[in-house]
DNA sequence: AATATTCCCGTTTTT
DNA sequence: CGGGAATATT
């Protein structure tokens, strides 16, 4: 900051377009940067943080907020190459709540152990709160009670806000069980993802002092991808800034994808009023992909009404043009972009150069299969899954129980893992006690009175509350020494590799735990034990995708933001998985569909496939899918439709996709029918609209399906031949 | 109480 | 198809 810095701040402005220059240079007052696809946001950002802390702040007083851990820690490393990144606080809105909860939690009200409640824990909790509000879970779906409830919590309202805002019998009913389901995670010290931001958002609002004590430490705020703020976040925003103004807020309306999530597009739409006097920058030049690829991504995006008008522009080559294959069925199409691989690879490129994003998770099976079948290496971005892993979740439950003594969930998860003779009676019963003698579940076992009615168990359960004190004294060891004592004493280790013969990865995924606590506690020496239990929490699925490892790259489309390939490969471009709708056929948000295939179109460097087949298998049946939309609304020029695989597919050939209207007449209720995949069946329903024909089929194991007639792979059977096939079948 | 078996249900997308 | 829960078995 002293000698050089002339020529450091020189350095920075430099090769840098108009745009990015005056974005970089910008100091104080509110900046928004509109960055399309490809515009070098990352560049200018990291250049404007180290422009500032070179200028007009000191590193410690400039925030940096991410999404991701992946995103943050790139934005960290960027700036470190400029040579300014020591003590800047660059990390995700989660992290950043948690970590100010927790040392605020006076202020906040709440206890300095808080454990995070993950997905899991979340619909343990809320299945628990149904139940005790004497309504069944079968008529309320513990997953939708949980959507219902988080997107209220992302617009920051109370169980009676909720209940206020739209007043009606399921709103009450729903309100009950939040405010259940918030007692207990008060009793049991634990937060929620949507707490943290909500908690955070609220305790800024009501503390004045807290908040201008923040403002003073954080004078220089950086917000990435705003468009995907929620209402929690976006007060968060304009709380920390509301003295200096100095909030700088970087994205593009065109990559908002996270509405369901309560995201809200138009907090960055009325950027420019909610403060008058900012000053907005357009990154409108692409740097990143070919024309072709640009084009199909601009004429794409044109169809959405609510936007802000951006004309995308490239000075790159025209490059190859964009291919759409349209292929019979799931496992071809996977195939033919495994053989795309391969001969991407043979011709020299580079695995880590490509991609390939899907709508739903669901969809990665396929292809791995023709990866693993074509001999290609790959990674799948699914940090989640190891975290999620039976035996993890039981060593980090056992953690949590130590720092955090009320997290019943956890308590419940270990009490009997490994097993130790305490059954579910047991459990029951102490629950039961617990609550009427108004102890938490640990203070009952680990106080060790009277137990007797619990029989032969109370030694047992005395025992495992024995376990637990002895247990305590990790808490302050170092997080690698603190699981291999956890895992000894507690019986896991011993427990997974016993069953080793049968499968090894548990005990392997121990040792891969304690080595990626040893990681961590290498790059945080002063990082405590409730520090990396806190990171564990707050890990994403795109945080495990890891750089140069030689291999292609599988994931979401969700998952891709703020990447980029040389070439990409997006599959399942049907309508109904992309844009994706409903079963129940209330039409999704159309527009953040396409602006989702928007995001992964421009991902793509050189080169951008697209795919779709004819019928896909989903949940074990195949079903004729329709082609999605969203290929129409491609340009003519520079997209080439490969249709290769058409000629081998069985049944008609005609190009028709239904059955004529006359066959109809040959379908009626009673009618015996052979599907494809489910076998023999018979018509119990049959229901003609004007266009389309959903039939009813009851199957020999007594399960119903419907289809629409025109598109269900069924073939009528004559009585004659049901004899024969009986005995096939039995 | 622990293990084996069947059955039932469903999901976008994620911090 | 696959995971989790209810159910059957020892």
């Amino acid at each position: 900051m002293q000698s050089g810095t002339e020529a450091a701040i020189g350095d920075l402005l430099e090769g840098l377009s108009e745009p990015q220059r005056e974005a970089v240079a910008h100091t104080e007052g509110p900046l928004l940067i509109l960055a399309g696809p490809g515009s070098g946001k990352t560049r200018v950002v990291t250049r404007r943080a180290a422009h500032l802390a070179c200028t007009v702040a000191r590193p410690s007083q400039i925030l940096a907020i991410t999404f991701t851990n992946k995103a943050a820690r790139e934005m960290q490393e960027r700036i470190a190459v400029l040579g300014v990144a020591h003590g800047m606080t660059v990390c995700t809105f989660h992290a950043l709540c948690a970590k100010l909860l927790r040392w605020h939690h006076d202020r906040a009200g709440i206890p300095r152990n808080f454990t995070i409640f993950d997905r899991d824990d979340r619909r343990k909790l809320i299945k628990k709160a149904i139940e005790e509000c004497d309504l069944s879970s079968a008529n309320w779906t513990p997953a939708v009670v949980e959507r219902d409830i988080s997107l209220a919590k992302n617009d920051m309202l109370t169980p009676d806000a909720y209940e206020a805002r739209a007043p009606g019998w399921r709103e009450e009913s729903i309100a009950r069980i939040y405010r259940q389901y918030e007692e207990l995670l008060s009793e049991m010290a634990g937060l929620d993802f949507d707490d943290l931001l909500m908690r955070m958002a609220i305790l800024l609002d009501k503390d004045d002092e807290l908040r201008d004590d923040l403002e003073d430490r954080f004078r220089y705020v950086l917000i990435d991808e705003y468009q995907d703020t929620n209402a929690s976040q976006y007060g968060i925003a304009r709380r920390l800034t509301e003295k200096r103004q100095n909030l700088c807020a970087t994205g593009d309306p065109d990559q908002s994808i996270y509405g369901w999530r309560g995201a809200n597009i138009e907090n960055i739409l009325n950027f420019e009023h909610d403060f008058p006097e900012a000053k907005v920058v357009r990154l409108e030049q692409n740097y990143r992909s070919t024309q072709r690829i640009l084009a199909a991504a601009d004429r794409l995006i044109t169809g959405n009404l609510k936007r802000k008008e951006k004309s995308l522009w490239t000075q790159n080559d025209e490059g190859a043009a964009v291919r759409v294959f349209e292929c019979e069925t799931g496992q071809t199409e996977a195939k033919r972009i495994a053989e795309g691989i391969s001969q991407e690879l043979r011709s020299g490129g580079a695995a880590r150069e490509i991609a390939v994003f899907y709508r739903v998770n669901s969809l990665s099976r396929v292809v791995e299969e023709a990866l693993l079948k074509a001999g290609i290496a790959y990674q799948i971005a699914r940090g989640l899954e190891f975290y999620s892993r039976k035996e993890i979740k039981d060593v980090l439950a056992y953690l949590r129980v130590l720092v955090n003594p009320a997290d019943e969930v956890a308590l419940l998860r270990i009490i009997n893992t490994p097993p130790r003779g305490i059954g579910a009676t047991t459990i029951g019963r102490l629950v039961e006690r617990a609550k009427t003698s108004g102890l938490s579940v640990h203070d009952l076992i680990v106080s060790g009175d009277d137990l007797s009615d619990l029989g032969r168990s109370s030694a047992k359960v005395h025992e495992f509350g024995k376990l637990l004190e002895s247990l305590r004294s990790v808490l302050n060891l170092p997080a690698p020494d603190a699981l291999t004592h956890v895992m000894g004493h507690s019986g896991l280790r011993a427990h997974y590799s016993e069953t080793t013969s049968a499968d090894e990865a548990p005990a392997q995924n121990l040792d891969e735990l304690i080595t990626a606590s040893a990681e961590y506690q290498a790059e945080h020496p002063e990082a405590t034990l409730l520090d990396w239990l806190e990171h564990t929490a707050l890990v994403a699925d795109v945080d495990s995708v890891r750089e140069g490892t030689g291999a292609v790259t599988l994931m979401t489309l969700h998952a891709a933001k703020g990447l980029e390939f040389d070439v990409v490969y997006i599959v399942g471009l049907e309508d109904g998985l992309l844009p994706f709708r409903r079963r129940d056929e209330q039409d999704g948000d159309e527009e953040e569909e396409r602006r989702l295939l928007f995001v992964g179109i421009t991902r793509a460097r050189k080169l951008l496939t697209l795919s779709h087949a004819r019928v896909r298998m989903q949940r074990g049946c195949s079903e004729r899918t329709v082609s999605s939309p969203f290929l129409e609304e491609l340009p003519q020029d520079g997209v080439e439709w490969d249709r290769v695989d058409i000629s081998s597919r069985r049944g008609r050939s005609d190009g028709k996709t239904g059955r004529l209207p006359d066959d109809i007449e040959e379908w009626s209720i009673g009618t015996l029918v052979r599907h494809e995949v489910r076998g023999l069946g018979q018509i119990v329903s049959l229901h003609r609209g004007a266009k389309r024909t959903h039939v009813t089929v009851r199957f020999r194991d007594g399960s119903e399906q419907t289809w629409v007639l025109e598109f269900a792979k069924l073939t009528r059977v004559d009585f004659d031949e049901v004899g024969d096939l009986d005995c096939l079948d039995s």
